[in-house]
DNA sequence: TAAATTTTAATTGTATACATTTTTTGTTTT
DNA sequence: AAAACAAAAAATGTATACAATTAAAATTTA
């Protein structure tokens, strides 16, 4: 039987201060703009400035936090002109990882993100209580693909931009878009299998271009 | 008359470690796959190991250093596997790039671009005495184009990209590429200026994927 | 002798005290 | 009252001591 992977109780310190920041700014607890000090964040937490330090520099590292010259760190803006330039990254490296994976000879392993989108279409028919959980297995679904490329480089500068997305998908209220993201998640999954690039960047760009605009309208 | 910008004599030792450990691993002093601890570069630097640590993080967030579980951290290794990845990668943004340019209403200021591309004919005339300061200026092209779009996210993914490039191309001795990418320059910048972005980004996946291919021979 | 276990050494993780820089506040001066 | 300056407070930067984890070495046991 394989070894199934270890739930991770407590890793380091500064590993929890990372996560523990990281949920609060994409849930918008810590509200864009916001300005937060190391000490108030160690007081806040109950840990020393050691392992909240490295956790601010890594999230501004992800962009998720900017540092102000002599200021001090704010949690970063949503605005509609960032919006555009985030999403202009992210259709470029999606579009990338679905054309590497519709190319790529050897046909990976499906199995995991055909789960996945079996799970989000149950999750679908009750979304008015599953919504943050639909949400999650959106985000589970786009880095499945990019994992699936083996390009670790693709797979975390994906994964710090989707991060700053997630935020500005949390400050929409509900969406209608849901049975929409299903249809393009299975159409982009066959042109895949299918090996057609480029129907895959054909849909993936649609993909990420419908999730833009349904942004669009709660932004300012 | 416009402020000139401030050379930083001396900023935070943190920043100033982050740059000689950079600038290291970039040369290849630091070479691949080599194991690096904390003390050890604390005490061959002169400072404490509180800027190291940072300095570390923040390398290790770019993907040029990578964590071995209880090992501590090593220098990250310059296979063939990995060109492939990264190029894919800085193929898809570098395109990105040009398309944004070449499709933007307002013209950009390209006097500083025009400048590097200029500077760079002349160096090329003396190859050899001036090859380290070639690829420097060739990364400032590069990086300029980035800046012109005012995208910050494209800015900084493709910095991180390019500095992992770096790594390779200072492991190819001399290059006979020299000619050619100040023809794919002139060739880029042209198009983007005709506002053909089709051009611009035909022009630039030639160009990188040139690049690439120069250096496959030195890569193991 | 090989495997297992304990012990030691080395390395990273964390807390804390202090230094330095920057911002803010308060005072003085014109 | 406005501007300039000085003092205080608050924030980050740095060094260091100690804790905890992990790897390596030495020892024991089968």
């Amino acid at each position: 039987m394989n070894r199934l992977p270890q739930i991770k109780i407590q890793g380091t310190l500064y590993n929890r201060t990372y996560d523990a920041l990281k949920k609060s700014i994409l849930n918008l607890d810590l509200v864009p703009g916001s300005s937060i000090t190391e000490e108030e964040l160690s007081a806040q937490l109950g840990v020393s400035r050691t392992p909240v330090r490295s956790a601010v520099q890594k999230l501004m590292f992800e962009g998720l936090i900017k540092t102000v010259p002599g200021k001090g760190a704010i949690v970063s803006e949503l605005t509609l002109e960032q919006l555009k330039k985030l999403f202009d990254v992210r259709e470029s490296l999606e579009c990338l990882t679905v054309k590497l994976l519709a190319s790529v000879e050897s046909r990976p392993d499906f199995s995991k993100i055909d789960q996945i989108l079996s799970d989000q279409t149950v999750l679908s028919k009750n979304i008015e209580l599953n919504f943050s959980k639909f949400l999650r297995e959106d985000a589970e679904f786009h880095k499945e693909l990019a994992v699936l490329t083996e390009n670790e480089f693709l797979v975390s500068q994906l994964e710090h931009v989707r991060d700053n997305c997630a935020r500005y998908l949390n400050a929409v209220p509900f969406s209608e878009r849901v049975g929409r993201v299903i249809g393009f998640h299975a159409d982009i999954l066959q042109a895949i299998k299918e090996g057609n690039p480029e129907k895959a960047q054909r849909m993936m760009a649609a993909h990420i271009i419908d999730t833009k605009e349904s942004i669009v309208p709660y932004t300012k």
